[in-house]
DNA sequence: TATAGTTCGTGTTAATTTTACACTAACTTA
DNA sequence: TAAGTTAGTGTAAAATTAACACGAACTATA
């Protein structure tokens, strides 16, 4: 058993992959938000937005204060990712972290034009600059959990807009997964569950057909979620 | 950014939710192999396996390591499951348990007769004495990520011994997804995917026609997984 | 104000996959 | 040798998925 409560302990760091996506893009691409750091180690490094767990609040509440206390960004989609530990991913002293990611959609959350860019700065991930730590191997483990997640469960509309439209979903699937879907079996099966909702509204602006705004009747899924129901992509 | 090395820090401890299936009951169930605490707090409940990690290892090393000293098992199938935080779940002081999920053919590691009983026991799922800790939710979350992991990687064979009979096979998934599948369509989908090989073996000794032995080919699983097969039940 | 350019929105058919379903074979025990 | 039990097997109907093309609606600009 040996429990004991006088190991040596190592710090308890979190640290957060945020996902964005801009519908209006042409080649749509995911995005990471990441920040630079001002302070040794990796000083002047790109990295994941994190710090140290308190003694008051869980890891869910660390996550989500580092969140918005350097990105600005809180009330969003975040879940637990997964706890790093190799004895040497930090170089001063073992640090573990508890790595969460957050899908935001990035219209709403792209950074004000008085923010300092040297500060924070959406990168897409398939160029992201070197990172510090090991964050490298956090990103690819977000992405591959959010690939494996956004195919049986209702995520990708926490990238997009509150109301998009079927283009727009259709080429969220599209870029997170890495292929096509045709156009129209896409909208058969998303209208077969019945999860969407028409809003009213039109999507204009573009030098073509205006396209209908619909937004993810999340109460309709919760309660389908309950008897069973598996959304699948 | 406020990174600093000087907060007060929880102590960190793995605990190990092990999944065992004996394929030789009539009704079979999961099981979970439980140690029976020795020291405060908790002295006298049961508990899951673990301990805390040591500062010259990685998380999945001690979760190794600990399920090797309190139960004798090594070398199976084990996995990190989920870090859990809430600041009171150790009545003593702030302890966070990354907590992990293994799993073994109980036929093989049945506890031997000489061991004690009051040292470590499997409880099936569905009857778990009250344990410690936040060890209950530890366990649900296992159970709930098992079900949902076993639908889409063929985790199934690592809770049956290495050659085992279609039936067999059928009722594990039938026990762990509490549904029952058709004979035939079963084996049907199992057959297609091509990962089985017969042994030559049978399974003998029940007063019925002799089944013939299987085992799962790995090998051609990783391949077929590289080229984006997924497996699907 | 007409035309060119672009995206929106829609239905049918063939192919594939999934489901439902029942009997004989093989073995053991009495 | 008969009774009891599980192993092993195919086919047809139903449901799902995949393939495929064109008129409608809007904007910009000629």
């Amino acid at each position: 058993m040996s429990y004991s409560y006088n190991h040596p302990r190592p710090a308890l760091a979190v640290d957060c992959v945020i996902f964005g996506f801009d519908h209006r893009e042409e080649a749509p691409e995911l995005h990471t938000l990441c920040i630079k750091r001002n302070i040794e180690p990796f000083k002047g490094k790109w990295a994941l937005p994190g710090g140290f767990m308190r003694m008051n609040e869980t890891l869910d509440e660390a996550a989500a204060r580092e969140l918005k206390e350097e990105t600005g960004v809180e009330k969003v989609y975040i879940e637990q990712l997964y706890t790093f530990s190799a004895p040497d991913r930090d170089p001063r002293e073992r640090v573990v972290a508890v790595a969460y990611f957050a899908l935001v959609n990035l219209e709403k959350h792209s950074l004000s034009a008085g923010t300092d860019a040297d500060a924070a700065q959406w990168f897409s991930v398939s160029k992201l600059p070197p990172l510090a730590f090991d964050h490298k191997t956090i990103v690819k483990t977000a992405l591959e959990r959010l690939r494996g997640k956004v195919r049986y469960q209702p995520v990708g509309f926490e990238l997009l807009p509150d109301e998009f439209t079927l283009s727009e979903l259709q080429a969220l699937y599209e870029t997170i997964l890495e292929r096509t879907f045709d156009k129209r079996n896409f909208r058969k099966k998303i209208d077969n569950y019945g999860l969407l909702v028409e809003t009213g509204g039109m999507r204009r602006g573009k030098p073509n057909r205006a396209a209908k705004l619909y937004r993810f009747d999340s109460k309709r899924y919760k309660a389908l979620e309950k008897h069973g129901f598996i959304f699948e992509l």
